[in-house]
RNA sequence: GCGCCCGUAGCUCAGCUGGAUAGAGCACCGGCCUUCUAAGCCGGGGGUCGCAGGUUCGAGUCCUGCCGGGCGCGCCA
């Protein structure tokens, strides 16, 4: 259990199972608590006389009460009970309580939202992984943006995280690359030669012929035999496309730890090392010329093949050398973000895994197709891949933040629809500005009243005084930001927290502009609340600043009034 | 044919381990600017949660079967 310890909940459990119990609960019985969703209904409801009524034979109401009646309030924290709809009973915390953990809040600045459920529990987050034959494409950006939110996630909660990058700079494809760059130089050079099959037509294969010849030179590059050439190109190729995609991905605000090399699997002997053990652990046979893995008995729908009739590895081979290599690491997990297209991949690397005796070493996260729409169509706009909407096409238009949040705010299991328009909308209607701007107000607070945001007293003076409405629920949305991370990083599940900060953000602004009408709320008013409010002013702020963050996208501190 | 995912307001989507009257944003309608930034705020209308069964005190949520959509089913990577 990593749950995320709330001092007030724990209080309400301990005072509700003794409740409980004195009104006839059973000793091993432990009530729930749970949030209402609707806040009418107070902070925490617990529905066990509900649950009681079927084994005490009592109508859920009459045990409703009498809990209600056995519960020591003043232990409970709690300020009022009620027994309500078929027999919940709902409870309104003390609002000492709630003002005693703002001030937790501000005084953790930086670290609200911070938990330590991970218990350094070791994690290699392996996301991306394009092959290195050309830019990072849509898909690829929205991997990337789920990859590193799920990282930070788990960073926030207590983990020891590794991002990685697997490169598939060996097989087929690269082959090709190189096949593909061979062409277009030749073609530059008025020569006979065509993309081969299946190889790469995009306008960046005949940029980066002409980069290559011009660093390795025509004369040198024309003096060598058609293989030596290719392998000048496909090594030079490779780290030219790699590097493309690295730049892509730090100007979308991600950087990997670790970039893994499939070649460096074959050159380091852990590919025969693999061999050996699924041998030794007779995983294997040889049948049509082939060499199988028998997956089909660990959950697989079929045997795989590992070595090919020709001789030559399936991709599937060194992945699973790459998986063994994770754990030989020291990664307690390793979680692997992968397209829809791969989706067909998971059984039989579970299968493989739980066969060497790896069964939850491995766990997938299967991100659905992206279409980016713009004006209610389907928009195909790289003049260099052609096809793809590319990545670096998506920051250049809309901002790394915006194009990250965009990509973070769906499930990943949903089909994405990326929708330019709000995208490329820069007032509130975009959720990503409406978080920003409401940040940013609070920092537009502090300034006009010459206030220090870091130098906001971490103290109860004047929280009391706090009682509008709109006050109250702002203030009881932000003490959830550490329950919104926890939930968001257990599920790898960075909506979560997005939702939770579009929620926060409506609160927030509803507050706000309570001034507007009633210049008496506004947060500087001179008044015995003043103190109280730039308090909350300030909780809002490390709060949603700390969400952002945890998400990967920025805080400013102020907006531009320029649309970018 | 088999496998994975999806089906909730006109549109895009939330809905945590089953809980109370199913929510948000956009769009639509009606109010509100000599502002701690109206890049906004307040209020309103709008639903057979794809369909049919089942499980139970209770199902948008779990199970089964259909219907519809996306993707995948190589000795490609």
């Amino acid at each position: 259990m990593s749950r995320v310890t709330d001092p007030a909940l724990e209080r309400l459990s301990r005072a509700l199972r003794a409740a409980v119990r004195s009104a006839g609960g059973d000793e091993s019985f432990e009530p729930e608590l749970s949030r209402p969703r609707d806040r009418g209904h107070g902070d925490w409801a617990t529905n066990a006389a509900l649950v009681l009524a079927g084994p005490l034979g009592q109508p859920p109401h009459d045990i409703a009460r009498r809990i209600a009646g056995e519960l020591d309030l003043e232990a409970a924290g709690v300020a009022g009970v009620e027994v309500a709809g078929p027999g919940f009973l709902n409870f309104r915390l003390a609002d000492e309580g709630m003002w005693e953990r703002l001030v937790e809040l501000i005084q953790a600045g930086e670290a609200w939202g911070r938990s330590e459920g991970g218990s350094g529990r070791r994690v290699n987050v392996e996301f991306v992984s394009a092959n290195p034959t050309g830019p990072l494409h849509v898909a690829h950006g929205r991997g990337a943006a789920l990859g590193d939110a799920v990282a930070s996630l788990l960073d926030w909660t207590g983990h020891d995280v590794t991002r990685e990058f697997y490169i598939n700079d060996a097989g087929n494809q690269i082959r090709l690359l190189a096949e593909s760059v061979e062409a277009r130089y030749q073609q530059a050079r008025g020569r006979e030669a065509e993309v081969p099959e299946g190889g790469y037509q995009g306008d960046y294969i005949a940029t980066l012929a002409e980069q290559l010849a011009a660093r390795l030179g025509v004369e040198g590059l024309d003096a060598l035999s058609v293989d030596d050439r290719l392998a000048r190109f496909e090594a030079a190729a490779v780290e030219s496309m790699r590097r493309g995609q690295a730049d892509d991905l730090e100007r979308f605000g991600v950087h990997m730890d670790v970039w893994f090399s499939e070649t460096s699997l074959y050159e380091s002997g852990a590919i025969e090392r693999l061999l050996t053990r699924l041998d030794d652990a007779d995983l294997t046979y040889r049948s049509e010329g082939a060499l199988w893995l028998n997956t089909s008995a660990f959950g697989d729908e079929k045997d795989r093949v590992l070595i090919k009739g020709d001789g030559s590895y399936t991709y599937f081979l060194p992945d699973l050398a790459y998986h063994l290599d994770k754990a030989d690491r020291g990664f307690d997990l390793t979680i692997d973000v992968w397209g829809a297209d791969h989706q067909g991949h998971e059984k039989r690397m579970l299968a493989a895994l739980a066969g060497l005796g790896l069964p939850d070493l491995l766990e997938v996260l299967i991100l659905q197709l992206v279409t980016v729409m713009r004006g209610g169509e389907e928009a195909r706009m790289s003049k260099r891949a052609g096809r793809f909407v590319t990545l670096g096409d998506l920051v250049d238009e809309t901002g790394p933040d915006v194009t990250r949040y965009f990509f973070l705010m769906r499930r990943a299991e949903v089909h994405l629809n990326f929708d330019l328009d709000l995208a490329l909308d820069t007032s509130e209607a975009n959720p990503v500005y409406k978080i920003q701007y409401a940040h940013a107000r609070m920092c537009s607070v502090f300034e006009k009243g010459g206030i220090e945001p870091e130098a906001v007293e971490a103290s109860l003076d004047g929280l009391d005084e706090l009682e509008t409405e709109a006050e109250r629920a702002v203030a009881a949305a932000v003490l959830r930001l550490p329950e919104a991370i926890g939930a968001a990083a257990r599920a790898r599940a960075p909506h979560i927290l997005c939702t939770y900060l579009e929620e926060v953000s409506g609160l927030v602004n509803s507050w706000y502009h309570q001034g507007n009408l009633d210049p008496a709320l506004r947060m500087l008013a001179d008044g015995p609340a003043r103190e109280g409010r730039i308090k909350l002013a300030r909780a809002v702020q490390v709060t949603l600043r700390n969400g952002l963050i945890a998400l990967g996208v920025s805080a400013p501190r102020s907006m531009s009034r320029e649309t970018t």
